[in-house]
DNA sequence: TGCAATAGATAAAACGTTTTAGCATTTCGA
DNA sequence: TCGAAATGCTAAAACGTTTTATCTATTGCA
């Protein structure tokens, strides 16, 4: 006889004990036949049947969570990860981050995983991060990456203690270990523009201004200062899309004067702008010189190529994980910054190739 | 006296029990202090310490699947959704299914959730779908749809029983659910084309051909055979790349002849045929018109603006959505077939607007 | 002194699943 | 006919965590 326990059923979701109870067979039976045991388990098939049945009409999903604890300790046992970005970011990104993890952990970068990990992506609107679930309850994943926030998103992180470890990449936030791209990146293209005899230099950059898009319009505008003795001139999108860098770049060509060399400070925004100058019937790089930073994959395939001055993907992932790993290892307890090098990789936008 | 059981830490991750075993406190305890609950549970100052101590030398990490498991109703009986899809996916796809599925279920689409679900979204190289961790064994997931397979993959899944239910995405294999693009796409940009007075047909792809753009590819021809009573010209690229794109393209229009209507079954082909073509002296449309078929956000901002004839993504990703809830609520038990209708966007590619 | 309140800790149950050991009963081989 | 093997099934333990009820000192107050 099997157990017939009282419990008909509660509010939630239905069991593997609610199934036993309505088909009148054990728990044990109803796990096997729902792991296409039942040959090897000797279920009989009026049994496999009524199991079936029953589970079918109870609408019967499995609990993950049980089931990742009962089953083999390697499951059990392994560390989850999660990438956590928001919709707008540039996602190329993501894969680096996830091959970065799992590299790290394939070379036994983390002893803990006992070599068993598995990494989520979770992703949020932008200025939503707040309703991610689990991100605050810590029962989703055992650390965290997190990419692409807004400012919204900072200041909520910087008021919240994440139950787990966490590395924010390109912006810096109290409390959390982060990685950026190294602060020198705009002055790098001051540098580049102004060898190629460009005198009116623009920053086309959105609004507001991330962290990290600040600090390349500050580090641009002040090597611009200190080597033509004033400052660029500042074109205001008001979002980062393309459509944002193509408004921007419009009003500025007719209204306000012109420009020969122009730091863009996302590739979005610059591929908008190339309409814009391509509109006023300027060239590139002839009449206007442009320089991006890199965050889209198809730079090299802009009209003209899109030169970039800015961090390195690869690099950024690594060094993110190997700061999550110190984390996670308690090797490093408060909260440290680690810095990605610059790659420069210029193209025909900038008259150069 | 704390319980003290012999398990010395064995082989795998440290538990609340070996902290409790090895601090010389109870496991209730080490779960108050870790869940930073010492005040309102009353715990002393120095077993909070020794609490913390011991659980930063073991390097604890919580075991996800027991917390979610202990933790409220809301949260164990949540069902985890899970996108699956290559990292050379067109990602703004990513966002349409991760929002259908979400809406759908904050619709009432879904009884079984009790409103609570999550959404995480699973990457996987290319043709190594099958190494994905808990695709076969189902303890990630309790639902996926699956996203920009390859042929192998393809093919592994057809060999596989998924033990969960799973939607399949422009794609048809046997035994599982899918939505796929209606099959008349091709057709219509012949007819699109030839109505521009195009007489010179190509369509460009990749290879091999994966099922959908083989749909695209016969359907294109066909209607090209039957409007001009001869098939249209195959350039074929190595892959779906931009690169590959521009060199196909490339190679074409030096070896090959020419053309004044490309189809191309990819805009990152598309993008790498527009060099090719500008490079080769030509324009577009007045040369060569061009068509893709919308699968890269940016399309708009091709030089010129790229048209496209393509499925709706947000219906594809509500009729993915719908299929997997029928399945999910056991309505429909076999596999079956949706559509999504095409979307017509004219843009200057092909001598519109 | 006596009694209640408080501080600090613990044992045990529960979450849903899988697996192991074992219990009846029937079938089979000699 | 008897022991062995096969068949069909079940009870119970275990996974790691959180919470609840309970227990024992100690303190405060009259």
């Amino acid at each position: 006889m099997p157990k017939k326990k009282a419990h008909i059923q509660p509010t939630g979701r239905a069991t593997i004990r609610n199934i036993a109870h309505d088909a009148g067979v054990s728990i044990a039976a109803v796990s096997s036949v729902l792991n296409n045991l039942h040959v090897e388990r000797r279920i009989s098939e009026t049994t496999v049947a009524k199991v079936r049945r029953t589970a079918a009409q109870l609408g019967y999903l499995p609990n993950i969570g049980a089931r990742r604890l009962r089953r083999g300790e390697s499951i059990r046992n392994s560390v989850v990860f999660a990438l956590i970005t928001s919709f707008e970011a540039p996602i190329p990104l993501v894969k680096h981050f996830i091959f970065a993890l799992r590299q790290l952990v394939a070379k036994g970068g983390f002893a803990q995983a006992g070599g068993a990990i598995s990494v989520m992506v979770e992703m949020f609107t932008a200025g939503r991060l707040c309703e991610m679930p689990g991100l605050l309850t810590g029962d989703h994943f055992n650390a965290a990456i997190i990419l692409n926030t807004t400012a919204v998103d900072d200041a909520f992180l910087a008021k919240s203690k994440l139950p787990y470890p966490a590395v924010v990449v390109n912006r810096s936030i109290p409390g959390y270990s982060s990685v950026m791209e190294a602060p020198d990146s705009g002055a790098r293209v001051a540098e580049v523009l102004i060898k190629k005899r460009r005198r009116r230099l623009g920053v086309l950059h959105g609004n507001p201004l991330t962290q990290i898009t600040r600090v390349r319009v500050n580090s641009f505008t002040e090597r611009t200062i200190a080597l033509l003795g004033r400052p660029a001139e500042e074109v205001v999108a008001t979002t980062l899309s393309e459509t944002a860098g193509y408004e921007a770049m419009r009003a500025y060509l007719k209204e306000r004067g012109s420009l020969d060399g122009l730091y863009s400070v996302s590739d979005a925004l610059a591929l908008g702008a190339y309409r814009a100058i391509k509109e006023a019937g300027l060239h590139i790089p002839d009449d206007v010189a442009v320089i991006g930073v890199g965050d889209y994959e198809i730079a090299p395939f802009f009209d003209p190529p899109l030169s970039c001055v800015g961090v390195s993907h690869q690099q950024l992932a690594e060094r993110a994980s190997q700061l999550l790993f110190a984390q996670l290892e308690r090797k490093v307890h408060s909260r440290k910054l680690a810095c990605a090098p610059i790659l420069e990789t210029l193209r025909a936008s900038s008259g150069h190739d």
